[in-house]
DNA sequence: CGAAATTTTGAGTTCACTCAAGGATGGTGG
DNA sequence: CCACCATCCTTGAGTGAACTCAAAATTTCG
């Protein structure tokens, strides 16, 4: 079973198998490995059936700014196609399956079949909603609670593609990496977290995060799902495509 | 003459005039008026036909972030309308002048006009790497290149909108907006202005801000406007369309 | 001309940072 | 199976960038 082509698995039959059918074989990406790097010219568009990567830009001085944490159902790089360029960089947090549709092919889909564009074009603007989130997260909240706020919104979101249920899921987002999505140092983010287990929201430890007050954990977040447009039917995230070999990273 | 329907002026002349001709007549807005609220059901799509104004988010605690700031040419809505709400707010920062088309005539142009499609889509794929920009300024820059970043930014818009010509231009951006926009207390942001004046960047009074080192200003803000997406053909600013009665805020 | 908004200044504070080192953890190869 | 190495996490101490509060000066607008 795969974990999930998210929304696409919506699509009237005759769309969804013109969708999957355009794909080329999935590609597994090792953790670590780079998928597209700002600047490139997109030659596709990957869709992530498994595993978590994130989006991110490279700045002067060697800092960093992840832009995101794509997983299963996510898109990559439709933006980039359009535009002609990415305008970002996209690296595999952990080992991560994807799967491809050519430039052509992708660009045909969309033109030829109005529910599949309806679809992306769906997600390409809930990314964009959730970076005017991150945005005002970023911009706006104390430190505590912009993390609270981003450990809310990974939780909501793998809840959604079906990675975890219930409050104890694997997290597979270093301290690092949570310091580079909320502009924080890694040494802040560590006491943060600290502090976050020391008030009983949460425990973070070996790669493992268990919610212990969602309703707090919401409220210091300052969190509401609105902005992940999430509000379509249930059930979308029970994947019912191609097999696939999966990364194992998940609990 | 209107300041301009930015790229909506490259279409080819049957859609341009279908996409003009679409439009409700043009609405002045006061400066502070609020556009749209987050959390509306969108009711059309506006176009920015001069003004500027700022999309923005309230939280709790009274704090705002500012998203960006439209300027003509740009659009509001589109994605308000087709994920069914505004997921951000959007007010005049000066008088305004803007124009809209109707849900349902948008979503039809959007459907059968290929063309308005692709430059609509271009606009709110734009948009997007603009908040992807914003949030690495405000994540990862010190507060003075901060600010020098976001006076880049406005510069090459206005100059592509057609509203600058050359380093000296109205700046209708109170401090108080910068430091919503850039996650900075107003202080601080009077601060930091009267250091990059103390350097010799710029000056900023009276609503009119001076750019006297122009490749210093770039350096330190470590801006290139490669996420705008300017590169397409020049002189679309020249606008041809429809006649409207301009408010006054520039130069 | 007067009221409201914006900009400026000063003083004191704090949140988050840097630097540095020591402990865990996990993967790899002998 | 264990030793080793790389990565990640944790802790301490000192620093600094940006904040808050408060009030005065300036500009804008009705």
């Amino acid at each position: 079973m795969t974990r999930g082509y998210g929304r696409f698995n919506l699509l009237p039959d005759e769309e969804r198998q013109a969708f999957f059918g355009a794909m080329r074989p999935a590609q597994v990406l090792q953790s670590g490995e780079d998928l597209a790097m700002e600047g490139d010219r997109a030659t596709g568009c990957t869709i992530v059936l498994d595993g978590v990567l994130c989006r991110y830009k490279l700045l002067s001085e060697g800092k960093r700014q992840i832009l995101g944490f794509p997983i299963a159902g996510d898109l990559i790089g439709p933006a980039g196609l359009m535009l002609g360029r990415m305008d970002h960089s996209v690296r595999a947090l952990t080992p991560a399956t994807v799967a491809t549709i050519p430039r052509h092919t992708f660009l045909d889909l969309v033109a030829t079949q109005p529910h599949i564009a309806q679809a992306i074009w769906r997600e390409v603007l809930v990314d964009a909603s959730i970076a005017h989130e991150w945005l005002a997260n970023v911009g706006q909240r104390p430190a505590y609670h912009r993390i609270a706020h981003l450990i809310c919104e990974m939780r909501v979101r793998f809840e959604a593609a079906g990675i975890a249920t219930g409050p104890r899921f694997a997290w597979p987002i270093t301290q690092g990496h949570m310091a580079e999505a909320t502009g924080l140092s890694s040494v802040h983010v560590n006491r943060v977290l600290q502090q976050l287990r020391a008030d009983r929201l949460i425990t973070l430890a070996l790669g493992v995060l268990t919610i212990h007050d969602w309703a707090a954990l919401q409220r210091v977040g300052d969190f509401t799902p609105d902005y992940l447009f999430l509000n379509s039917r249930a059930g979308d995230a029970q994947a019912t495509g191609a097999v696939c070999e999966l990364t194992r990273w998940s609990l």
